[in-house]
RNA sequence: GUCCCCUUCGUCUAGAGGCCUAGGACACCGCCCUCUCACGGCGGCAACAGGGGUUCGAAUCCCCUAGGGGACGCCA
């Protein structure tokens, strides 16, 4: 048994962040054909709100990613409770008595003194009296893990031999004062019950992972090797931006909003900080191929947006029109190949092709009238050409009287007559913008009627 | 403060002591294509954070300095 697990906590949406340990998680998963866990890690009762699971869902579903299980960590408090007992048991879980409010204090008095911030095991001496007359006053306990003052070592597919020493690092508190369990417990208890064998996630994560594997023996399920291990570097970004989902930026909602398509987002999380090429594909299952935690550099990848965007930009060129259609049709625009071919290589988001199509079939504010007279030529030409401006031939033999009509040529014809036709100063090429505006469209345009403007 | 990690073209990176006058991709610039802006094709510019060692030889190994990120929560 084998599989790996995205573990998102519902006090937010995704972002690009949380879409980057999903998607490294499925690609692994799909590689190597074992199970894909949706893990929802709503045990932080306070923040949690039910109404995220459902955008978690959606958002994933967005990337393309499905998974083959889903738990939620609030149903299976039993198991966390069992195995806090047993860690109660083993001498390894001890009760402590000191409020937030003091424990921020004491962290903060040891910054201040240019000390780790790490807690003193106070509670550890107290008698069973001095327990009971801090109960007495009303206080609930919280417990906290004993960590061993050892060396814990382990391999990181990305960092190499890791190790930590238990004395850096304050005792874990595992159970909250109301009795629920802390991520620290319920993650080791699920990665191991839920058949977790390849841990991937930020290297944020690193100090954590030594906690977690002295939990993991402590609860005599396993050791260091019973995970194989995997942190990846956390991006960096230009001038200190936040990045973390507690300011809420850059979410997949606001990208998708933006135009991004998710092959792109895909793309360009999966290969960033590799040593692949961030080069855009067409299909999740590229991806899949050439994967590998061993591309993973140690250095942070910087996240650049408009990095993003010309992914973005590339993809939308090699896009089929069956791929893009869907995206389409979600705004309400039934996408015509005819459409996606003339548009694609000049778009960079698909909000853009959404932009075209409006011009295109929809009305334009009036361009400016620049001249009347280059204008009326144009029209004359138009209303003299056939009506299948598509067909063979068609336009070379109304540029051809554009040309004699105007008495202009190149630019100084195309320029102004796209103006008057699209309202834009570039563009998708002015023969494929004809054959799908039609002559009766362009006429009417270049007549300034304002059926078309 | 303590611990962990990082630093190669603008960006993502290749690089495991001689294959390095440092390679690729994207960006940028130029040319070509095109009676047009784009698209596309071809080409160009451009980097080993700084300083010490070790070595016949260092981007690569060691040390120091500087800069950056992360962890140190009754969050996950």
């Amino acid at each position: 048994m084998s599989g790996v697990r995205f573990a998102p906590s519902p006090t937010g949406r995704l972002h690009i962040g949380n879409a980057r340990a999903a998607l490294l998680n499925a690609l692994y998963a799909r590689q190597h054909g074992v199970p894909f866990l949706l893990r929802i890690d709503d045990t932080d009762t306070e923040r949690t709100q039910p109404a995220f699971v459902e955008a978690i869902k959606e958002d994933l579903a967005w990337l393309g990613l499905s998974w083959d299980n889903l738990v939620f960590q609030s149903a299976r408090q039993e198991r966390y409770q069992r195995a806090a007992e047993q860690l109660r048991a083993a001498g390894r879980l001890y009760p402590c008595y000191e409020t937030p409010e003091e424990l921020e204090f004491q962290r903060k008095i040891a910054r201040s003194r240019g000390c780790p911030p790490i807690y003193d095991r106070a509670a550890l001496a107290l008698s069973s009296e001095q327990k009971k007359q801090k109960e007495a006053e009303g206080r609930r306990p919280y417990w906290r893990f004993l960590l061993k003052e050892q060396r814990v070592s382990w391999i990181d597919s990305v960092y190499g031999v890791k190790s930590f020493e238990g004395i850096y690092a304050s005792d874990p508190v595992l159970v909250r004062a109301d009795g629920l369990p802390v991520y620290t417990l319920a993650s080791v208890v699920d990665d191991w019950e839920l058949g977790i064998t390849h841990v991937i996630r930020g290297a944020d994560h690193l100090t954590n992972t030594a906690v977690q594997i002295q939990i993991l023996e402590a609860l005599e399920k396993g050791s260091a090797a019973t995970i194989s291990w995997t942190h990846y570097p956390l991006f960096r970004t230009r001038s200190g931006e936040e990045l973390s989902k507690r300011t809420g930026s850059l979410s997949l909602q606001e990208l998708r909003e933006e135009g991004i398509h998710p092959l792109a987002l895909c793309s360009f999380l999966a290969k960033i900080g590799t040593s692949d090429s961030l080069v855009p594909v067409t299909s999740l299952e590229a991806l899949v191929e050439s994967f590998s935690l061993y591309k993973i550099s140690l250095a942070e990848a910087q996240f650049d947006l408009s990095e993003l965007r010309h992914l973005n930009r590339h993809l939308l060129h090699d896009l089929p029109f069956s791929q893009v259609a869907p995206d389409f049709q979600e705004k309400g625009i039934p996408l015509t190949p005819a459409f996606w071919e003339a548009i694609r290589g000049n778009i960079t988001t698909l909000k853009e092709g959404q932009h075209w199509w409006n011009i295109c079939y929809g009305k334009i504010p009036p361009p400016p009238d620049q001249d009347p007279d280059f204008r009326e030529a144009c029209l004359l030409c138009v209303r003299r050409a056939p009506e299948a401006i598509e067909a063979p031939g068609v336009w070379e033999t109304l540029v051809s009287d554009l040309v004699q009509t105007t008495g202009r040529r190149g630019r100084a014809l195309f320029h102004p007559l796209r103006l008057l036709l699209t309202g834009q100063e570039a563009g998708p090429e002015l023969r494929l913008l004809a054959s799908i505006l039609g002559k009766s469209r362009m006429v009417q345009r270049l007549a300034r009627d304002d059926a078309a403007l």
